[in-house]
DNA sequence: CAAAACCGGTGCAAAAATTGCACCGCTAGC
DNA sequence: GCTAGCGGTGCAATTTTTGCACCGGTTTTG
């Protein structure tokens, strides 16, 4: 668009880090580039960039600036794609930033399930961590974000959120696959994988072991993978640790997966969110709101 | 500024009703208006403006962009403001609707007070009644709204409220001013001015008499104007009503001013409030501020 | 019922804004 | 002290925008 030709120089020359290299990649010549800016900054009344002697730099203004634009890109996507919607055309695009967790079971069938009724809708689904997860709605690179015990909250809306308690995953051999709750001490007496330590399902596993003065976590195997250890129980007799929503419950893809009890491990929280304030795209809102109800289902 | 270029032209174009008009409005041919017109919709990818033989409307589409430009526009400002705030610049716009009540004593008060510390923020107060403050929020015309009882509360999100009792206004000689507090009925009794049925305070006052099963309100005048009825208590030996926040308490303007009975009539609640999710300007942001904390000052 | 008054839209040339090119002064790194 | 890379600038070429004249259509007016 238009009226935001401006807005994309100005982020060109912020990923360069230089108005030359900036004009190169935007297939202008920096002397052009160089007058755009400076007319921006002109006509803002302030400067947004530092001028070093190898480049620019962004300038406390210009950060604002920078959030402001991507801000308005955003509004602007939601204005088109409330058009969209009014004019009946139900199109769009949904953008999510989720835990691991959620790839193999959980997202797929959601978004198939909401595509029957909207084929017009495209999706981008991207694991991010917590930290990230939170970093991606607030520059806008993300609608949506799914993730278990998030951290900073302070740009993060909770829309949604479900309590998941730990489940042990085992072959269907395993003795313990007998019971209908494990207790945590059987589970640590047996070779086990676990998730490394940024994980919300090792962060609960490593609190509650250290709680109850039992023997710390020892994994055969550590990973960030949990499609790994889902597959590895398979392999070896040994135990790994996911939560539900991650999971297949039906046992029919060769593992058998048991609750622990809530005495030994509190639940991971998981909660769905967007960026504090912000009113998302038709889409997504609709897709947030599919999803919610998806998770009411998961109640404990 | 520039990229808000097309935006001043398609308002142009929706206040004036047609694009010939708007042309000669803005000091520009009708053909070049037209063509920015095309150009934006065609770029939009939707038709914002109905064709009407006798000019343009705006379609439904259009009411989208229309509160989109407004809003863009508003948060433009507030990135302005943001940034000569952090040069150290402290300037900024605080554009008020607000109750009448507030215009003798309190907002001059508070502006002279906020200008003393910010010479550089210039204020636009403007009395509206509580539908009117509603709708300036929604068009962004105002920052802050500070009314009585608002109405809808769909789009006013609540920043502070305190409850007003109604207080009575007599001259200095008359009897009742010897009482520390009136009961409703003695006042009645007396001959008396009322404020219009829009009104807050006659809202009140109407709902008090009629559950009690006094007699109705018999006003010897009725006024748009507090500031009137006022005055007039001065002249005639009458009462008049006004929640304290609009008076001065030290009697020395010649008017005495005393509560009716919480018994006899509920207090009103006045409320500061602003758009629901907006972020204000930095100015307005610190004004409203300082407006809560005023407010307590008032609390029953 | 016809003329006049507006309306949005378009072809074309004039005007204005933007860009490219050549070049300046400056600083960091060798 | 030399070179490479940077932001900035004067000037001409180029692209974009505008103004003017005019078209076809509809409503108002006399």
């Amino acid at each position: 668009m238009r009226h935001l030709r401006d807005f994309e120089f100005i982020e060109a020359v912020i990923r360069a880090g230089s108005i030359r290299k900036a004009a190169e990649d935007m297939n202008i010549t920096a002397s052009a580039l160089n007058r755009r800016i400076n007319r921006f900054e002109e006509e803002f009344g302030y400067e947004i960039f530092e001028r070093l002697p190898r480049g620019v730099r962004l300038n406390p203004a210009g950060e604002l600036v920078l959030h402001h634009i991507r801000a308005q890109r955003s509004d602007f996507a939601r204005l088109q794609s409330q058009v969209a919607d009014l004019s009946g055309v139900r199109r769009g695009h949904v953008s999510i930033a989720c835990s691991q967790a959620l790839l193999p079971y959980f997202l797929p069938e959601q978004i198939a399930s909401y595509r029957k009724d909207h084929p017009g809708v495209t999706f981008n689904v991207n694991a991010r961590d917590r930290f990230e997860a939170e970093r991606e709605l607030s520059t806008f690179s993300s609608d949506i974000a799914l993730v278990f015990e998030p951290h900073h909250l302070v740009d993060f809306e909770v829309v949604m959120s479900v309590d998941q308690p730990i489940y042990v995953l085992m072959r269907a051999d395993n003795p313990l696959a007998q019971q209908k709750e494990l207790r945590l001490r059987d589970c640590l007496a047996q070779p086990h994988v676990a998730p490394s330590a940024q994980y919300a399902v090792r962060l609960l596993l490593d609190a509650a072991a250290k709680k109850t003065n039992m023997e710390r976590l020892r994994p055969i195997a550590e990973s960030e993978s949990f499609d790994f250890m889902r597959h590895y129980v398979l392999h070896e007799h040994a135990l790994a640790f996911q939560f539900p929503i991650g999971l297949s419950l039906s046992g029919e893809h060769g593992y058998i997966a048991r609750p622990l009890s809530l005495r030994d491990v509190p639940p991971g929280s998981l909660l769905l969110g967007q960026l504090r304030g912000r009113t998302l795209p038709v889409a997504s809102a609709r897709f947030v709101m599919q999803l919610s109800q998806a998770m009411q289902a998961y109640h404990l």
